[in-house]
DNA sequence: TAAATGTTGTGATAATCATCACAGAAACAT
DNA sequence: ATGTTTCTGTGATGATTATCACAACATTTA
C-alpha cells in the first residue's frame, strides 16, 4: 500500500483530495521500531509527528522511582508526537514500541504548514483531541473514585474498545496485554491485576482464551462497571 | 469594558485584528449565574461555546452513587463547552458556577464558522487542548502513583499555578476551595485532607493564613512533590 | 442574636490493597 | 531439548487510608 493510501485511513487526514494528500505524504519519512524500543523520550525535544501505519505503541510517564504510568496505547492509523509541536512545551510523555511497528514522520515545519494550509486538517485534529480528553477525562474520574476491579474492568474496556472484535454480544480482546501493563493503566498492582482477573473469571463474566480476553455481554458488563 | 475587550485577554482570540474581534463579539451573549448554579449538565446537548468573563468555575463528572470528580477549576479568561461541539458527542462533565459567574457564549454554528473563517482561531485552540492534555495526562499520573499525601501536594501545587500570586519565592493561594472539594480533586477522603494539610504544616511547608493558603518556598515545594 | 447550616479537626476501626516471597508456566534463545 | 528469561498465580503481612462518629468552629439565615 502506497503512504498516500495509509494516510487515506488516518482520521485527521480522510477528508483531503488525493492530490492534496499526494502533497503531504511525498513529504513523509518511513521509519520501522523494534519492539521495546523507545522512539520519543520524555526530555526530549517534540520535533516530529508521527503516525503509525503497523504495530502498536505505548504512551508512559515514568516516576523518579521507576515505577510506569501507562496513558493509553495506539495502534494503528493512531498518531502521536503533535503535542509538542502545538504548544511548544517539551515531550510530556514517552513512546515505546510495544511490538515491532512501522511509522511515517512529518517535520515540525511540515505539519505546521499543513495546518495553516489545510483548515480541515485542523479542525479534524481538534476533533481528535476532544475526544482524548474526553477519554482522559474518565480515567482520571475512574482513578479518582474506583476500587480496583472496577479501575481494571475499566481497563479492559478501553482495550475492549481500542483492540476488541465483536460477536453475538461477546467481545474478543486479542492478545491482551501484560498483566503488568493493565496494572500500569490501572493504577494498581500486578498482583491484583492477576487475582481481580481470576475473580472476573468465577463470576462468569470474563473468560481466558490463550492468549486472548473474551468478555461476555459486552454490554452488560460495561453497564455494571460504568 | 466592552465584550471585545474581554475577548482581547483570551489566548484563543489574542492574535486577532479589532475589526475580527468586533464581529466575533456581536454574536456573543452575556449570561450570569449564581454560586452554585449548574451551568452545564452532564447529559444534555452540548450546544453552545462559554468564555468566563469574572468569576469561577468548576469541572466535574459524578458518579453513580453521587460521589464528584473535579476534573479542573477554571476561572476568568477560561473557556469551556468546546469539547461537544469538536467531536459531536454529548456532554462529559457537569459545569458548576462556584462563585457568581459571568461568561459570553457563543452558539454552536457561529463557533464553528469562526473555526472556519479564522485558522489562527482554530490553531490556538488545538494548542490550548493540548495544554489541557497535558495536565490530564499529569492529573493521571499523580493519581496512578503518589499516596495521598503527594496527590494533596500536586493539587496544592494546581491551585497555586491557576489562582496563585507569588511573593519572594511564596506563593499565597487566596480563598482556598474547601477540603472536601480538594479531596475531590485529589482522589482521596475530606478527612485525609484535613489530615494532610496539617501535618504539611507541622513540616513548615505551608501555612494557613484566614482563608488563604501559603505555600513557602514554592519551587522547593514542586521539587518535592514533582 | 439565635438557630440552622456548612465546614473543619480528630479519634477509633476496618477494609483495601501494595508489597514480599516464591513456585509454576510459558516463551525465547542457544 | 535445555537452560534462561519473562510472565502468572497465590499466600501472608502490614501500611495506607476510607469510613464512621462526633465535637468545635464558622458562616449564613431567620
Amino acid at each position: 500500500m502506497s503512504t498516500a493510501q495509509h494516510l487515506r485511513n488516518v482520521p485527521i487526514f480522510s477528508d483531503l483530495k488525493d492530490t492534496d494528500l499526494n502533497i503531504i505524504s511525498d513529504k513523509m519519512v518511513s521509519r520501522t521500531y523494534e519492539k521495546g524500543q523507545m522512539i520519543l523520550l520524555e526530555e526530549s525535544q517534540g520535533e516530529t509527528f508521527f503516525i503509525i501505519i503497523t504495530g502498536a505503541v505505548k504512551v508512559t510517564r515514568l516516576s523518579d522511582d521507576g515505577r510506569e504510568v501507562i496513558l493509553a496505547m495506539l495502534g494503528e492509523s493512531d498518531f502521536f508526537g503533535e503535542m509538542s509541536l502545538l504548544d511548544g512545551e517539551g515531550r510530556s510523555a514517552n513512546i515505546v514500541a510495544n511490538e515491532e511497528a512501522e511509522v511515517l514522520t512529518l517535520s515540525r515545519s511540515d505539519f505546521l504548514d499543513c495546518l495553516e494550509t489545510y483548515p480541515k486538517i485542523a479542525i479534524a485534529l481538534l476533533e481528535e483531541l476532544a475526544i482524548r480528553l474526553r477519554k482522559s477525562d474518565q480515567h482520571i474520574e475512574s482513578l479518582s473514585l474506583s476500587d480496583s476491579e472496577h479501575r481494571i474492568a475499566i481497563t479492559l474496556i478501553r482495550f475492549a474498545q481500542e483492540l476488541g472484535t465483536i460477536k453475538q454480544g461477546d467481545v474478543r480482546i486479542k492478545n491482551l496485554p501484560f498483566q503488568q501493563d493493565i496494572a500500569n493503566m490501572a493504577g494498581t498492582s500486578r498482583e491484583t491485576v492477576s487475582r481481580t482477573l481470576k475473580l472476573l473469571e468465577e463470576k462468569n463474566l470474563v473468560q481466558k482464551d490463550g492468549k486472548d480476553l473474551i468478555i461476555y455481554k459486552f454490554d452488560e458488563f460495561r453497564q455494571l462497571f460504568s
